[in-house]
DNA sequence: TGAAATAGTACTAATTAGGTGCTAATTTGA
DNA sequence: TCAAATTAGCACCTAATTAGTACTATTTCA
């Protein structure tokens, strides 16, 4: 359906939380500022600390911190977290996945497609998404011409 | 997932055939040129005429053609008629569709992200995908950044 | 008339996404 | 020391979407 998942969604919202604090942020107060769902945000949570994205502190004021700075964390490496590899084709990463590769004639095109997309959310930053963030209140009134200083 | 359905992908290699050819070509032989299972072709190709993209003759010779140039139908078109309208993230076009949209701090460069995506899926025609397609026997001796004349 | 083809619709099966529950382990602070 | 707060690690359930199939009617041409 080419979009985002809701798990890759809220990991972003997440992760653009905690990129903006020092001390570390529990699930619950997360899931409470932003009207998340706790359950998911705890899970979420999780899969980014296996992941080795955050680190986490145990206890009563415990919580969750990036474990690297968010100019180092790309939209890429968060999709593919939460999401899985991102692939607009089967054949991108591996060609026998697809059982017609051998005469599918649009596949060269296709995956000069899928690498341009991939430029684009490599290029993305968690840094970058805080920054734009801030101007929120702004949308409205802007054109979404003016909305483009993303990369 | 972040991936174009089969429906879709399947859709693009019958329309390069199509803008290939000057008769009308029947479900079953596009779908046998390219192992693809006849019913779901013929499906895909029921959904595109009623969409308007492709006109058909029955009857024995019948089949179909492209009704607009190949390079007027364009990469966003396809998709909208056999996956849905593309929406990276559910706030795209419709702010209500997601009920935290008020809390969300990262919904403006989400949305900047999925246009800068529109505009590529925009500007790749049928046309430039069949331009494209006929160097598909030197895809492995060139590096992936000589596929980037797409646009 | 009969074969080849589309037209329209309805259906099933497989996969994925979204969301929940439970129990253990750890830390803090009263 | 003990209870509350919090993460850790699973396993599970349900709804939605995608992939693929089936069937019947209609049209065309030889
Ligand atoms: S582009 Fe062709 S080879 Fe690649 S996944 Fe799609 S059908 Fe298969
Ligand atoms: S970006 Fe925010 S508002 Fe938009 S769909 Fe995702 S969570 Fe909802």
């Amino acid at each position: 359906m080419l979009k985002l998942s809701k798990k890759t969604d809220y990991a972003i919202i997440l992760l653009a939380h905690l990129g903006g604090q020092i001390d570390p942020v529990s699930a619950q107060e997360v899931a409470s500022i932003y009207k998340l769902p706790y359950p998911m945000v705890a899970n979420i949570l999780k899969q980014l600390l296996s992941s080795g994205l955050i680190k986490s502190t145990r206890g009563q004021n415990g919580g969750y911190v990036l474990r690297r700075s968010a100019g180092d964390i790309n939209l890429s490496e968060i999709i593919r977290i939460t999401d899985s590899t991102f692939a607009l084709v089967e054949c991108v990463h591996e060609e026998d996945a697809c059982k017609v590769y051998q005469c599918c004639p649009t596949s060269r095109p296709l995956i000069a497609l899928h690498h341009k997309i991939q430029q684009f959310v490599e290029d993305t930053t968690l840094a970058n998404i805080i920054e734009d963030t801030k101007s929120k209140n702004f949308r409205v009134k802007k054109s979404s011409y003016e909305t483009a200083h993303l990369s």
